[in-house]
RNA sequence: CGGGACGUAGCUCAGCGUGGACAGAGCACCGCGUUUGGGUCGCGGAGGUCGCCGGUUCGACUCCGGCCGUCCCGACCA
């Protein structure tokens, strides 16, 4: 097909907003692909729509060739359903009533909807099931950010798989890991695939495919030597080791006059920051118990999350206070009257901890001995921790989280009574697993992988348009010729006969970004030929006009 | 939700400190001419509730208060 740029709604920018930071975001808006209407909220422009279109053909195709069945749940859900699996509580979902005062929910994923379909399936005749469908997600998110990088509704592609146990979801899974990894292929994204953490999403194991960008929202946990990629937030890192003082038979408990911070103990003590301990009280549900980390590290919120498998909040000044009668920078093991949950890195070693009096540490505290703790990796890994599979030094950098999948297991099947009799008779919940890609999310990784300072570099897979037909003036027809000779040669053409300088043509072909670039002009027509350009690298040759349909290879 | 900043033409911004005249520039837009392979040049023109509400004042884009919106950092993030 042919577009004519001068009937085209394209309102190329010279400047970006000055608020665009992330580099898809100001291309992306300079282009005329997209336009905010409200913090998070973004129209898709007509080559917006075409891209974004593109993008989920591929997930379409892809999906369907591991069997997926496509249809459409509807965004606003009654918020019963969402009261049965306790996920009512979560607050990024918009909450609502209808005229009489129902109460409703919009969706902000549908494993929920889809569960309450699956009740349909009766039989373990019927199972496996692969059901998916692109939909409008809505998420009431406190920071939306870097234009398309973080937003409060999206279209994502979710599918959702029954089986009948786990060795069913594992091949379901495993059928999505590859088409995920084809789908990010076609679009010529580089994507490592690693552990995530699915925190609230009430499943026991998520991996995310991460595109390593500029700006993002996530962050890629790699190893130097190529071999360990992972959410930073779910990174396994192994920490430096600590330079212990010598260990101690008891604990001992030494003065600390106003010291409250691990930096300040450190130094006041002369001892390794990694040599000593913090305690984080928290509270999940109606306990209180004491998360402990070493001084160096950071917990991680998510892990611990992952642990309790629920939220969980910070304690209150008071809260702390009136169980361990000291104050939040004092606080530790040694005595506490309440759960300790320590960080792995604490298994080994006496290190210095608050005593739960104010003023006052305690030195050659050691696990085991002097405090009984449950151990779990509840630390943040950090850039320089050493990797997990080789000893190498691990780096972070920002990056998109262009899917997640999950395996749900049977938190929703059993929260919404969705169940099918075996072939021995018995009544089981469906085995489910869920898996989300947002083709907007893709396109914005896809841009921040494949730019320059002049603009987009689609690759041809996503491009808004094969090639971009720049006309000089006053060559109308030649023009015109040339357009159509593409257009027969199957190519979606992009013909700028709009009236304006070449100059201005050229540097608006180059921010479109589309992977070919035919110029009509004076120069080559009195040889009945044109100039063929790839974006992606600047080269150009002459081609005659009979021959332009097939020289864009 | 904490911290910071911003809100003046479609876009980028100046003006506001020290209140006072028709509220400005560049780009974009419309007309005419010029130019025509990398954002020409000239002339003319259109375009504004100065985010909103209230207050102070003879007088508010400018000062004060409240609200709304947007962005950045953090918290949060299926």
């Amino acid at each position: 097909m042919i577009a004519r740029a001068s009937k085209l709604f394209l309102p190329t920018l010279r400047d970006a907003p000055a608020d665009a930071e992330a580099a898809s975001h100001r291309l992306l808006v300079r282009g005329g692909f997209i336009r905010q209407v409200g913090a998070g909220l973004w129209t898709f422009l007509p080559l917006g729509w075409r891209v974004h279109q593109k993008v989920v053909q591929i997930i379409r195709e892809e999906i369907d060739a591991i069997g997926g069945q496509e249809m459409l749940c509807p965004v606003l859900t009654p918020a019963e359903l969402w009261e049965q699996t306790g996920r009512i509580a979560i607050p990024q979902l918009f909450k609502l009533s209808d005229g009489s005062g129902r109460p409703f929910v919009l969706a902000l994923t549908h494993e929920e909807t889809m569960t309450f379909h699956g009740r349909e399936l009766q039989s373990y005749k019927e199972l496996p099931q692969l059901w998916y469908h692109f939909s409008t997600k809505e998420r009431d998110e406190p920071r939306p950010r870097g234009g398309l990088l973080r937003v409060r509704e999206f279209i994502m592609k979710d599918s959702y798989s029954f089986d009948r146990d786990e060795a069913g979801l594992d091949a379901s899974f495993e059928r999505h890991r590859q088409a995920y990894e084809r789908i990010f292929e076609r679009c010529s994204l580089e994507v490592y695939y690693v552990d995530a953490e699915s925190g609230i999403m009430g499943g026991k194991e998520s991996k995310g495919f991460l595109a390593p960008t500029g700006s993002g929202e996530n962050e890629l946990m790699r190893c130097e030597n190529g071999d360990y990629f992972a959410d930073a937030e779910a990174a396994r890192g192994v920490p430096r080791s600590p330079e212990l003082p010598d260990p101690l038979d008891a604990p001992e408990e030494v003065e600390t006059p106003g010291v409250t911070t691990i930096e300040g103990l450190a130094e006041f003590l002369g001892v390794d920051p990694a040599a000593t301990s913090k305690a984080m009280p928290v509270v999940v549900g109606d306990r209180l118990v004491l998360a402990l980390v070493r001084g160096d590290d950071r917990l991680s919120e998510e892990k611990l999350e992952t642990f309790f498998e629920s939220a969980f909040r910070p304690a209150t000044e008071d809260e702390v206070r009136e169980t361990f009668g000291a104050g939040g920078g004092s606080i530790g093991p040694v005595g506490a009257k309440v759960d300790v949950i320590a960080d792995e890195a604490l298994r080994e070693g006496q290190f210095v901890a608050g005593s739960n009096q104010d003023g006052r540490h305690v030195r050659g505290v050691e696990a085991g001995r002097d405090y009984q703790a449950t151990f779990a990796d509840i630390r943040q890994a950090k850039a320089g921790d050493a990797c997990p599979s080789c000893g190498g030094k691990l780096g972070v950098q920002p990056a998109i989280e262009v899917g997640h999948i999950f395996k749900l297991g049977t938190f929703h099947s059993v929260a919404l009574g969705a169940t099918f009799l075996d072939e021995d008779g018995q009544e089981k919940p469906i085995v489910m697993g869920s898996y989300g890609t947002g083709p907007a999310r893709t396109i914005a990784a896809v841009v921040e992988q494949h730019h320059d300072e002049a603009g987009i570099l689609w690759p041809d897979s996503v491009a808004p348009y094969d090639v971009h037909v720049v006309l000089l003036p006053e060559l109308g027809e030649r023009g015109e010729e040339v357009a159509r000779e593409l257009d027969a040669a199957g190519k979606d053409v992009l013909l700028d006969d709009r009236d304006l300088r070449a100059g201005e043509k050229f540097a608006d072909a180059d921010l479109i970004g589309c992977p070919w670039r035919v110029t009509v002009g004076k120069k080559t027509l009195e040889d009945a030929a044109v100039d063929v350009r790839r974006r992606a690298t600047g080269e150009e040759r002459r081609v005659s006009i009979a021959d332009v349909g097939d020289s864009l290879t």
